[in-house]
DNA sequence: ACACTTATTTAGAATCATTATAAAGTAGTT
DNA sequence: AACTACTTTATAATGATTCTAAATAAGTGT
């Protein structure tokens, strides 16, 4: 299996349950946005065994940690994710809730001029929200 | 009252406790970014009576609706406000949960390249995560 | 000033995404 | 197999936010 070394070498051990939750996650044509509660309907949808909300928890932080999902800074009542884990920027409709990737080459390269003494800079992230 | 008019041009009554978190938000030399329990505290410290929880969500949201306040796209288990209603971006560093406004000189101007059908841009914010 | 209508405030309850708990199960190791 | 550390799970707890419905205040017309 594909996913066990990738887990392994993370020190995560390959459990079922986090093998599964890769296949949904990372076994697909194209990357896409989720939130927790859409990953549960998701993994309902593809699996036959249950996987409880507490370990689809655990599992999307634990692959938050080591980098293979990440937060996308929005405001909504749920926490959203990205299996794109490249750098990236992205529209947000905000009458249909929807996120849309923007490729680098869309927006251009951003230079931030102001240091902040001590600190470096992690990431450089638009957001474009978008109206009828 | 500099904030009765302000108030009655948006259709909002100017109460009591309407025009004391006006005070609160708008009567300092700085704009500031604010959490509802961060405005919550700074309320009970500058005032002598006690307004609701229930009230300030309220007038938040109300104002926000307005244009006098707008949200901060940020994963934090709480809404970020700004009084900075502004176009601008942030710094925000990760270990201190601090938000710090930059400049758009800082950032320089973002042409967004590509198009959604029916759909105009309303913002464009660049959130700029800070660590060690 | 008074009566009337509508907006606002409020305490408290409800909601709901997320996190914590702790017991049972599993993976890796010797 | 025995041992240990990690993981899963059901369930409870947490906590920010929203809802409810009754009391209060503001605006308007008389
Ligand atoms: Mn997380
Ligand atoms: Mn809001
Ligand atoms: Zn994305
Ligand atoms: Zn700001």
């Amino acid at each position: 299996m594909k996913y066990i070394d990738k887990l392994r070498n993370s020190g995560l051990r390959p459990t079922k349950q986090r093998l599964q939750i890769c296949e949904v996650l990372f076994d697909t044509e194209k990357t896409f946005h989720f939130t927790i509660n859409e990953l549960d309907q998701k993994i309902k949808d593809k699996i036959d065994n249950k996987i409880s909300l507490a370990t689809i928890y655990n599992t999307v932080h634990a692959f938050e940690k080591k980098g293979y999902l990440k937060q996308i800074p929005i405001n909504s009542n749920q926490t959203y994710f990205d299996t794109n884990v490249t750098d990236h920027h992205h529209f947000y409709d905000l009458k249909t809730e929807e996120l849309i990737d923007l490729e680098n080459s869309d927006v251009g390269p951003i230079n931030i001029k102001r240091k902040i003494n001590g600190k470096k800079i992690k990431s450089v992230e638009v957001l474009v929200k978008l109206e009828d």
